[in-house]
RNA sequence: GCCCCCAUCGUCUAGAGGCCCAGGACACCUCCCUUUCACGGAGGAGACAGGGAUUCGAAUUCCCUUGGGGGUACCA
């Protein structure tokens, strides 16, 4: 049933958490896979000893799992092109180098930072472009032994061909360059771990990955990579690269623009699928226009060609509607049992479930996100609510709040608090009864005795899940306020 | 600097020569609904970066300019 020709991946590095970038691009892989029926790896790429934490992987694999992006194989789980961590594969890489060696696509460079560095320098005073020379390419035994003497441990280099490279990018097009512009690099670093463009490429053949669709960050480093496959006899996947992610301001996406950890995002109360839905619409569109999509039906019309190529700026406004709208249609019971660990600061045992369904029902409207929760619902809490100083003092203590409190005072006690629609209808009656008053005056001081603030849930609702006793309590604590 | 990529409303985008004096969504504004804020509904304002060329005809093709992004590491 999977389809041995699609496999694809996504190969983050631990140096941080799941960033949104990282998690479209897992997302864009992730629904290509699903598409034509293929696999999906997770790859964790920590070469980089310095900077990689587990601490980082951990977050991967949570933030993935947290957006309902499941692997099919993957350091956690295994499978049959293991093992799928870079630091355990350095047999792997020493292996493909020693043979690129031997076929004399590769060699040992025993130039020293300085050494380089002052060819750099040198570069930059004659005005011409920095290239490794390729000093070391055809280095005698005795110089190599000579050098090992020194002390100096050797780096191994890729010996770039000179010439012109076309490769046919999936989501952008053809694309050219001239590869005579770019030396000599290291694959295997002095430490004898593979750099990122070598150890991508044997991962990814290893792994026999078809499709790398990655972010436009890593163009100009796909003739390099192309070259190491040419090198190596091995079939060239299909490369497609997507757009890159940006700030409002247009700069990389960063700390200082807040939140760009996909966890972040999950902990402030973004519904995953939201999340998901959003990400989604971050560069690709679906044919029919809809943009509020359930995850496998966006799965099921996903393809590479609707995915634009163009950078595409992150802004919040957009995720707060869809999440806003994936609140609103979420069945009660399933919104009301996710909400429950934003509302830890309350003691829910007070009420049944059904009554906190009616609670978030009635708030629900209102949210872009659930960490609103806390505060749209606080006043269905506790003894009496926070009332704002302005509100106490603009509505609460005018003369005509008062009257009218004092008149809603004896409404109360005889409410039927059960019956919303009762207590709607009874409201009614009252407004009229208290005319001149405008009906939003007099729901107003209502609303700002029972709720501490003139705006909200209906008032019906608030009522009825307050109960009789609170409803008395609160109404009679506005009135004995000093006038 | 050099190389590569990109360029449609503020934002995400549709658009692959005539269907476009450019469509949708978010945001914004107005109105309606309404006991409030919302939600919902109906409208409105709002873009083809500039210049050439090709063509009967260009948002769509080509060139240049400008702007933005990326790369240029023993980082990934």
């Amino acid at each position: 049933m999977t389809n041995p020709n699609v496999r694809v991946r996504i190969a983050p590095s631990p140096t941080g958490n799941l960033h949104v970038g990282t998690a479209r691009t897992a997302l864009f892989n992730w629904l290509f896979a699903k598409k034509y029926n293929g696999r999906f790896i997770l790859r964790i790429e920590d070469t980089d000893l310095e900077r990689s934490d587990e601490k980082y992987t951990r977050n991967i694999f949570d933030s993935l799992k947290a957006i309902g992006l499941d692997w099919d194989e993957g350091p956690d789980i295994g499978g049959e092109f293991g093992p799928y961590k870079q630091s355990e594969r350095n047999e792997i890489y020493e292996k493909y180098a020693k043979k690129l060696l031997e076929s004399g696509h590769a060699y040992y460079c025993y130039c020293t930072r300085d050494e380089l560095e002052n060819e750099k320098e040198q570069a930059k005073q004659e005005k011409r472009d920095y290239i490794y020379s390729g000093r070391c390419r055809r280095l005698s035994e005795d110089e190599a032994k000579n050098y090992t003497e020194q002390g100096r441990t050797p780096v191994i280099r890729f010996t770039m061909p000179e010439k012109q490279l076309l490769f046919n990018d999936l989501v952008k097009g053809e694309i050219n360059f001239d590869t005579s512009l770019t030396g000599d690099f290291v694959i295997m670093k002095s430490n004898n771990t593979p750099t990122y463009n070598f150890a991508v490429v044997i991962d990814d053949m290893e792994m026999q990955i078809s499709h790398v669709i990655r972010g436009e960050d890593h163009i100009s480093n796909t003739p390099r990579q192309i070259f190491i496959y040419e090198a190596l006899g091995a079939q060239v996947p299909q490369f497609a690269h997507v757009g890159m992610i940006l700030a409002p301001d247009r700069s990389k996406l960063s700390k200082r623009h807040g939140a760009t950890a996909v966890s972040e995002f999950i902990e402030q109360g973004y519904l995953p699928e939201a999340f998901v839905n959003f990400l989604a619409l971050l560069g690709w569109s679906s044919p029919d226009e809809q943009e509020v999509k359930p995850f496998d039906e966006i799965a099921s019309l996903f393809s590479l060609d609707r995915v634009s190529s163009t950078p595409a700026v992150f802004e919040l406004d957009k995720l707060n509607w869809l999440n806003g709208t994936y609140i609103r249609n979420l069945p009660i019971e399933e919104l009301s049992e996710r909400s429950k660990k934003y509302l830890s600061e309350f003691d829910l045992s007070i009420y049944s479930e059904k009554q906190l369904h009616a609670i978030i029902d009635a708030v629900r409207n209102n949210l872009a996100k659930l960490n609103e929760l806390p505060g749209a619902v606080s006043y269905f809490f506790g003894e009496a609510p926070d009332i704002d100083d302005e509100i106490r003092e603009n509505i609460l203590k005018t003369e005509q709040s008062q009257k009218i409190l004092t008149e809603f005072a004896r409404l109360a006690p005889d409410l039927g608090y059960s019956d919303v629609e009762s207590i709607h209808e009874q409201l009614g009656e009252f407004r009229k009864q208290m005319k001149p008053v405008k009906p939003r005056d007099v729901m107003w001081a209502i609303r700002a005795a029972l709720t501490g603030r003139t705006q909200g849930a209906d008032i019906s609702i608030v009522i009825s899940i307050l109960g009789k006793k609170r409803v008395l309590h609160r109404i009679q604590n506005a009135i004995t306020a000093p006038v």
